[in-house]
DNA sequence: TGCATATAAAAGTCAAAGATAGTCAGGAAT
DNA sequence: ATTCCTGACTATCTTTGACTTTTATATGCA
């Protein structure tokens, strides 16, 4: 009896056969597996994880979906490296910095972007007051304010 | 089957498609999708907001109305008001994709570098292990995701 | 006529119900 | 020991309906 985990996993990735996307319900899907519905995000996030190049997007309430998409483009390139391989559970400062001067300098990136993603990495990093809502607000103003620099 | 509040919104958009404003009639508007007439209200709250750059304007009573204005501009002065009033302290989820939405539309901002702020303010917000590298590595390879995927 | 009041015709508000999906602790299986 | 799986609880999004407020128009009366 293979493992139900493998089983949802091996549907997924058969529906995404065609394309690099696919949208899913919850609920179907656990009852097509005669499982709990929890299970789908078990397998979602022990299996489409960003490491093994998977990004997922979902959406509650009526109407509601979870969306799951490949990252394309194989094996060679930096930004797949960096992306998989290149950052652990974490990193600092100056390494972020330094992965993202080197797409700049591979003109991967626009100056732009750059400076978009350092501000992001720099601003999130520290504690601030008001938990999620007031990091949004920060990292957001930091982004707005880049983008202001930049058409000045 | 399409979700209602979508539909309605849609509808809307085309309405408007031709000058940045429409009048509607709120109890005609529900009749033509056969739902309730607050539904309108709760598409207009939820999907013609402020930040998003729309403007409502209504009346009641025999001959009322609701009117829906779309706001013009971009660049720098939108920005600016953005990054200065219009984050607070704090700022949710979808007000902060309204406003980058918004930049997008007015072509302040390209597809990639608004994928790259949304990336950025959704995984900002969401505790982690391990907390400044930690955080700093999830947002980065958020943003290098984005940057892989070929479409969202 | 001119004013006050009633009636009708809008639109607004808000709480509750319905419809999804997410989280997490803990037991089960390997 | 680790991975799998579930269920209870939570969070979010949509839709509705009962009730309120506002405005225009009709009616009645001095």
């Amino acid at each position: 009896m293979p493992l139900l985990s493998d089983s949802i996993e091996r549907f997924i990735k058969e529906l995404m056969a065609q394309g690099n996307e696919v949208s899913l319900r919850r609920n179907e899907l656990a009852q097509h597996f005669g499982c709990a519905p929890s299970q789908i995000n078990y397998v979602l996030s022990t299996r489409f994880t960003l490491d093994s190049g998977y990004v997922i997007a979902s959406r509650r309430g009526g109407g509601g979906y979870i969306r799951v998409m490949r990252i394309a483009g194989g094996g060679e390139n930096l930004l797949r490296y960096m992306a998989c391989s290149g950052i652990g559970e974490g990193i600092s400062k100056a390494r972020a910095h330094a992965m993202i001067n080197r797409l700049l300098e591979e003109k991967t990136i626009t100056l732009r972007e750059s400076r978009l993603m350092k501000t992001a990495v720099d601003n999130c990093a520290q504690p601030v007051a008001g938990l999620q809502d007031g990091m949004r607000a920060r990292i957001l103003k930091s982004m707005f304010c880049v983008l202001l620099m930049e058409s000045i």
